[in-house]
DNA sequence: GTTATTGCAAACAATTTGCACCCAC
DNA sequence: GTGGGTGCAAATTGTTTGCAATAAC
Protein backbone atom coordinates (compact mmCIF):
# COMPACT_ATOMS: atom_id res chain seq x y z
CA UNK A 1 0.00 0.00 0.00
CA UNK A 2 1.24 3.24 -1.02
CA UNK A 3 -1.36 5.89 1.25
CA UNK A 4 0.33 9.09 0.57
CA UNK A 5 -0.13 11.34 -2.37
CA UNK A 6 1.58 12.13 -5.17
CA UNK A 7 2.63 15.32 -6.50
CA UNK A 8 0.04 15.38 -9.35
CA UNK A 9 -2.82 14.32 -6.61
CA UNK A 10 -1.97 16.82 -3.90
CA UNK A 11 -2.56 19.41 -6.51
CA UNK A 12 -5.76 18.47 -7.70
CA UNK A 13 -6.94 18.01 -3.62
CA UNK A 14 -5.58 21.20 -3.13
CA UNK A 15 -7.90 22.71 -6.18
CA UNK A 16 -10.44 20.92 -5.57
CA UNK A 17 -11.16 21.73 -1.80
CA UNK A 18 -10.28 25.61 -3.00
CA UNK A 19 -13.26 25.79 -5.64
CA UNK A 20 -15.52 23.29 -3.43
CA UNK A 21 -17.41 22.23 -6.34
CA UNK A 22 -17.61 19.40 -8.26
CA UNK A 23 -15.96 19.93 -11.62
CA UNK A 24 -15.00 18.14 -14.80
CA UNK A 25 -11.38 16.70 -15.39
CA UNK A 26 -10.62 19.07 -18.51
CA UNK A 27 -11.62 21.95 -16.30
CA UNK A 28 -9.53 20.64 -13.67
CA UNK A 29 -6.65 20.11 -16.20
CA UNK A 30 -7.11 23.79 -17.40
CA UNK A 31 -7.08 25.20 -14.20
CA UNK A 32 -4.45 23.52 -13.31
CA UNK A 33 -2.46 24.82 -16.33
CA UNK A 34 -3.77 28.60 -15.73
CA UNK A 35 -1.78 28.56 -11.89
CA UNK A 36 0.99 28.08 -13.76
CA UNK A 37 1.33 23.73 -13.06
CA UNK A 38 3.06 22.19 -15.74
CA UNK A 39 0.87 18.52 -16.00
CA UNK A 40 -0.69 16.59 -18.16
CA UNK A 41 -4.42 15.95 -19.16
CA UNK A 42 -3.92 11.97 -18.75
CA UNK A 43 -2.38 13.04 -15.35
CA UNK A 44 -5.54 14.47 -14.25
CA UNK A 45 -7.71 11.68 -15.33
CA UNK A 46 -4.61 9.39 -13.48
CA UNK A 47 -5.18 11.12 -10.34
CA UNK A 48 -8.89 10.98 -10.19
CA UNK A 49 -8.63 7.22 -10.92
CA UNK A 50 -6.47 6.91 -7.91
CA UNK A 51 -8.44 9.49 -5.62
CA UNK A 52 -12.23 8.12 -6.64
CA UNK A 53 -10.64 4.20 -5.18
CA UNK A 54 -9.47 5.69 -1.98
CA UNK A 55 -12.84 7.25 -1.11
CA UNK A 56 -11.42 11.09 -1.62
CA UNK A 57 -12.82 12.17 -4.48
CA UNK A 58 -16.27 11.34 -5.58
CA UNK A 59 -17.60 11.26 -9.28
CA UNK A 60 -20.82 11.93 -10.87
CA UNK A 61 -21.67 12.15 -14.58
CA UNK A 62 -23.99 14.74 -16.32
CA UNK A 63 -26.50 13.57 -19.00
CA UNK A 64 -23.83 14.34 -21.51
CA UNK A 65 -21.34 11.48 -20.10
CA UNK A 66 -18.79 14.12 -19.28
CA UNK A 67 -17.65 13.54 -15.26
CA UNK A 68 -17.41 15.83 -12.63
CA UNK A 69 -15.32 15.46 -9.85
CA UNK A 70 -15.53 16.86 -6.40
CA UNK A 71 -14.00 16.26 -3.01
CA UNK A 72 -16.43 13.65 -0.83
CA UNK A 73 -17.66 15.49 1.72
CA UNK A 74 -21.85 16.67 1.23
CA UNK A 75 -25.00 15.75 0.63
CA UNK A 76 -25.00 17.83 -2.52
CA UNK A 77 -27.51 16.35 -4.88
CA UNK A 78 -29.23 17.34 -8.01
CA UNK A 79 -32.08 18.41 -9.77
CA UNK A 80 -31.38 17.96 -13.49
CA UNK A 81 -33.24 18.47 -16.55
CA UNK A 82 -32.83 15.76 -19.05
CA UNK A 83 -33.65 18.89 -21.87
CA UNK A 84 -31.84 21.11 -21.22
CA UNK A 85 -29.28 20.04 -18.83
CA UNK A 86 -29.90 22.53 -15.94
CA UNK A 87 -28.72 20.90 -12.74
CA UNK A 88 -30.08 22.55 -9.44
CA UNK A 89 -28.34 21.98 -6.13
CA UNK A 90 -30.64 20.34 -3.43
CA UNK A 91 -29.53 19.78 0.05
CA UNK A 92 -32.55 17.44 1.65
CA UNK A 93 -30.77 13.55 1.83
CA UNK A 94 -33.32 11.14 3.61
CA UNK A 95 -30.65 8.04 2.80
CA UNK A 96 -28.61 8.08 5.58
CA UNK A 97 -30.00 5.41 8.05
CA UNK A 98 -30.39 3.28 4.86
CA UNK A 99 -26.39 3.84 4.06
CA UNK A 100 -25.46 2.78 7.07
CA UNK A 101 -27.99 -0.58 6.84
CA UNK A 102 -26.41 -1.54 3.21
CA UNK A 103 -22.81 -1.30 4.09
CA UNK A 104 -23.51 -4.08 6.90
CA UNK A 105 -26.13 -6.08 5.04
CA UNK A 106 -23.76 -5.95 2.19
CA UNK A 107 -20.73 -6.21 3.68
CA UNK A 108 -19.96 -2.81 0.86
CA UNK A 109 -17.53 -0.33 2.18
CA UNK A 110 -19.57 2.74 0.92
CA UNK A 111 -17.57 5.68 0.19
CA UNK A 112 -20.62 8.24 -0.91
CA UNK A 113 -23.92 7.92 -2.84
CA UNK A 114 -25.61 10.22 -5.78
CA UNK A 115 -29.23 10.93 -5.26
CA UNK A 116 -30.29 12.59 -8.62
CA UNK A 117 -33.68 13.84 -9.71
CA UNK A 118 -34.12 13.60 -13.39
CA UNK A 119 -36.96 15.93 -15.50
CA UNK A 120 -38.26 18.59 -17.07
CA UNK A 121 -37.22 22.32 -15.88
CA UNK A 122 -39.55 24.92 -14.96
CA UNK A 123 -38.89 26.03 -18.45
CA UNK A 124 -38.63 22.98 -20.67
CA UNK A 125 -41.64 21.25 -18.86
CA UNK A 126 -43.83 24.38 -20.20
CA UNK A 127 -42.09 24.54 -23.66
CA UNK A 128 -43.51 21.87 -25.54
CA UNK A 129 -40.96 21.55 -28.86
CA UNK A 130 -38.70 20.85 -26.46
CA UNK A 131 -36.50 22.57 -28.15
CA UNK A 132 -32.42 23.25 -26.38
CA UNK A 133 -33.11 27.07 -25.18
CA UNK A 134 -30.75 26.45 -22.36
CA UNK A 135 -26.78 25.16 -22.19
CA UNK A 136 -25.92 21.97 -20.71
CA UNK A 137 -23.15 23.91 -18.54
CA UNK A 138 -24.68 24.27 -14.99
CA UNK B 1 -46.87 17.53 -30.53
CA UNK B 2 -46.35 14.45 -31.85
CA UNK B 3 -47.20 12.07 -28.63
CA UNK B 4 -47.52 8.87 -30.77
CA UNK B 5 -44.36 6.14 -30.83
CA UNK B 6 -42.63 5.83 -34.49
CA UNK B 7 -42.21 2.15 -35.45
CA UNK B 8 -38.38 1.93 -33.86
CA UNK B 9 -39.41 3.91 -30.35
CA UNK B 10 -42.65 0.99 -30.33
CA UNK B 11 -39.48 -1.97 -31.25
CA UNK B 12 -37.57 -0.15 -28.64
CA UNK B 13 -40.45 -0.16 -26.10
CA UNK B 14 -41.41 -3.35 -26.56
CA UNK B 15 -37.84 -5.01 -26.16
CA UNK B 16 -37.43 -2.95 -23.31
CA UNK B 17 -40.42 -4.12 -21.55
CA UNK B 18 -39.94 -7.70 -21.88
CA UNK B 19 -35.79 -7.70 -21.00
CA UNK B 20 -37.41 -5.34 -17.20
CA UNK B 21 -34.10 -4.54 -16.64
CA UNK B 22 -31.28 -1.55 -17.65
CA UNK B 23 -29.65 -2.24 -21.20
CA UNK B 24 -26.84 -0.39 -23.12
CA UNK B 25 -28.50 1.46 -25.94
CA UNK B 26 -25.59 -0.85 -27.88
CA UNK B 27 -26.76 -4.21 -26.82
CA UNK B 28 -30.42 -3.06 -27.41
CA UNK B 29 -29.22 -2.48 -31.05
CA UNK B 30 -27.29 -6.01 -31.03
CA UNK B 31 -30.54 -7.73 -29.54
CA UNK B 32 -32.77 -5.61 -32.13
CA UNK B 33 -30.60 -6.88 -35.24
CA UNK B 34 -30.83 -10.63 -33.76
CA UNK B 35 -34.86 -10.29 -33.53
CA UNK B 36 -34.33 -9.34 -37.42
CA UNK B 37 -35.03 -6.37 -37.38
CA UNK B 38 -33.55 -3.53 -39.50
CA UNK B 39 -32.69 -0.95 -37.76
CA UNK B 40 -29.47 1.59 -37.35
CA UNK B 41 -27.55 2.29 -33.83
CA UNK B 42 -28.22 5.83 -34.69
CA UNK B 43 -31.79 5.48 -34.58
CA UNK B 44 -31.79 3.22 -31.34
CA UNK B 45 -30.25 6.63 -29.75
CA UNK B 46 -32.50 8.93 -31.79
CA UNK B 47 -35.65 7.19 -30.46
CA UNK B 48 -34.20 6.86 -26.54
CA UNK B 49 -33.03 10.62 -26.65
CA UNK B 50 -36.88 11.03 -27.63
CA UNK B 51 -38.69 8.33 -25.13
CA UNK B 52 -36.35 10.02 -22.48
CA UNK B 53 -37.68 13.28 -22.97
CA UNK B 54 -41.28 11.71 -22.25
CA UNK B 55 -40.60 10.05 -19.16
CA UNK B 56 -41.45 6.54 -20.62
CA UNK B 57 -37.55 6.13 -20.56
CA UNK B 58 -34.77 6.31 -17.96
CA UNK B 59 -30.98 5.77 -17.99
CA UNK B 60 -28.39 5.71 -15.62
CA UNK B 61 -24.52 6.02 -16.36
CA UNK B 62 -22.17 3.21 -15.27
CA UNK B 63 -18.59 4.60 -13.62
CA UNK B 64 -17.24 3.60 -17.73
CA UNK B 65 -19.46 6.45 -19.47
CA UNK B 66 -21.69 3.30 -21.01
CA UNK B 67 -25.61 4.79 -20.33
CA UNK B 68 -27.81 1.81 -19.63
CA UNK B 69 -31.62 2.65 -20.46
CA UNK B 70 -34.73 1.32 -19.16
CA UNK B 71 -38.59 2.20 -19.14
CA UNK B 72 -39.47 3.97 -15.97
CA UNK B 73 -39.18 1.75 -13.01
CA UNK B 74 -39.94 3.00 -9.52
CA UNK B 75 -37.42 2.25 -6.77
CA UNK B 76 -34.63 -0.12 -8.35
CA UNK B 77 -30.70 1.31 -7.39
CA UNK B 78 -27.78 0.20 -7.03
CA UNK B 79 -24.66 -0.46 -4.73
CA UNK B 80 -21.58 0.08 -7.42
CA UNK B 81 -18.28 -1.14 -6.68
CA UNK B 82 -15.75 1.54 -7.91
CA UNK B 83 -13.22 -1.32 -8.78
CA UNK B 84 -14.90 -4.07 -10.69
CA UNK B 85 -18.00 -1.92 -11.62
CA UNK B 86 -20.17 -4.89 -10.06
CA UNK B 87 -23.80 -3.33 -9.68
CA UNK B 88 -26.17 -4.92 -6.84
CA UNK B 89 -29.53 -4.17 -6.93
CA UNK B 90 -31.08 -2.80 -3.63
CA UNK B 91 -35.24 -2.31 -3.57
CA UNK B 92 -35.30 0.03 -0.52
CA UNK B 93 -35.82 4.07 -1.74
CA UNK B 94 -36.19 6.27 1.43
CA UNK B 95 -36.66 9.18 -1.22
CA UNK B 96 -40.77 9.51 -2.22
CA UNK B 97 -41.49 12.54 -0.03
CA UNK B 98 -39.19 14.60 -0.64
CA UNK B 99 -39.60 13.89 -4.24
CA UNK B 100 -42.88 15.27 -4.22
CA UNK B 101 -42.30 18.48 -2.40
CA UNK B 102 -39.52 18.77 -4.93
CA UNK B 103 -41.63 19.07 -7.51
CA UNK B 104 -43.57 21.70 -5.87
CA UNK B 105 -40.69 23.58 -4.61
CA UNK B 106 -38.90 23.82 -7.82
CA UNK B 107 -41.61 23.99 -10.30
CA UNK B 108 -39.83 20.70 -11.77
CA UNK B 109 -41.42 18.04 -13.49
CA UNK B 110 -39.60 14.78 -11.94
CA UNK B 111 -40.12 11.59 -14.34
CA UNK B 112 -37.88 9.47 -12.18
CA UNK B 113 -34.35 9.21 -9.47
CA UNK B 114 -31.52 7.74 -9.46
CA UNK B 115 -29.88 6.59 -6.36
CA UNK B 116 -26.45 4.88 -6.44
CA UNK B 117 -24.16 4.75 -3.21
CA UNK B 118 -20.22 4.05 -4.47
CA UNK B 119 -17.25 2.03 -2.75
CA UNK B 120 -15.81 -1.07 -2.40
CA UNK B 121 -17.51 -4.84 -2.59
CA UNK B 122 -16.73 -7.43 -0.32
CA UNK B 123 -14.11 -8.47 -2.65
CA UNK B 124 -12.44 -5.45 -3.60
CA UNK B 125 -12.50 -4.15 -0.15
CA UNK B 126 -10.68 -6.69 1.10
CA UNK B 127 -7.81 -6.87 -1.71
CA UNK B 128 -5.94 -3.76 -1.29
CA UNK B 129 -3.86 -3.95 -4.74
CA UNK B 130 -7.27 -3.23 -5.85
CA UNK B 131 -6.67 -4.86 -9.17
CA UNK B 132 -9.50 -5.58 -11.32
CA UNK B 133 -10.66 -8.99 -10.85
CA UNK B 134 -14.51 -8.22 -11.99
CA UNK B 135 -15.74 -7.61 -15.03
CA UNK B 136 -17.58 -4.07 -15.76
CA UNK B 137 -21.06 -5.98 -17.06
CA UNK B 138 -23.56 -6.16 -14.14
C1' DG C 1 -47.25 14.38 -52.39
C1' DT C 2 -45.33 16.12 -48.39
C1' DT C 3 -42.96 15.55 -44.13
C1' DA C 4 -40.88 12.98 -40.56
C1' DT C 5 -38.10 8.90 -39.85
C1' DT C 6 -34.39 5.88 -40.90
C1' DG C 7 -29.74 3.86 -41.92
C1' DC C 8 -25.16 4.44 -42.96
C1' DA C 9 -20.77 6.43 -42.37
C1' DA C 10 -18.20 10.16 -40.92
C1' DA C 11 -17.47 13.26 -37.14
C1' DC C 12 -17.04 14.21 -32.22
C1' DA C 13 -15.70 14.35 -27.35
C1' DA C 14 -14.29 12.37 -23.23
C1' DT C 15 -11.30 9.14 -21.61
C1' DT C 16 -7.53 5.64 -21.73
C1' DT C 17 -3.14 3.74 -23.11
C1' DG C 18 1.86 3.24 -24.86
C1' DC C 19 6.04 4.83 -24.10
C1' DA C 20 10.11 7.59 -23.16
C1' DC C 21 11.63 10.86 -19.74
C1' DC C 22 12.07 12.57 -15.06
C1' DC C 23 11.79 12.91 -10.20
C1' DA C 24 11.85 11.14 -5.46
C1' DC C 25 13.89 8.26 -2.55
C1' DG D 1 20.51 3.84 -9.47
C1' DT D 2 15.75 2.13 -9.41
C1' DG D 3 10.77 2.36 -9.79
C1' DG D 4 6.89 4.83 -9.81
C1' DG D 5 4.94 9.16 -11.63
C1' DT D 6 4.38 12.20 -15.58
C1' DG D 7 3.53 14.32 -20.18
C1' DC D 8 2.56 13.85 -24.82
C1' DA D 9 0.27 11.92 -28.62
C1' DA D 10 -2.13 8.18 -30.50
C1' DA D 11 -5.82 5.02 -29.83
C1' DT D 12 -10.28 3.77 -28.14
C1' DT D 13 -15.17 4.08 -27.12
C1' DG D 14 -19.75 5.70 -26.67
C1' DT D 15 -22.54 8.98 -28.86
C1' DT D 16 -24.08 12.50 -32.37
C1' DT D 17 -24.67 14.47 -36.94
C1' DG D 18 -25.13 15.05 -42.26
C1' DC D 19 -27.52 13.43 -45.79
C1' DA D 20 -29.89 10.70 -49.19
C1' DA D 21 -33.36 7.03 -49.29
C1' DT D 22 -37.69 5.53 -47.32
C1' DA D 23 -42.01 5.08 -44.88
C1' DA D 24 -46.15 7.18 -42.96
C1' DC D 25 -50.27 9.66 -43.49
Amino acid sequence: MKPQRTRSQQRILNLLSKLNRAISAQDLYVELRKGGKSIGLATVYRSLETLKLRGVVQMRKRPNGESLYSSVQKDQHHLTCLNCGESIPINECPVHQLETELQTSHQFKIYYHTLEFFGLCDRCGVDHTLEKHGKANG
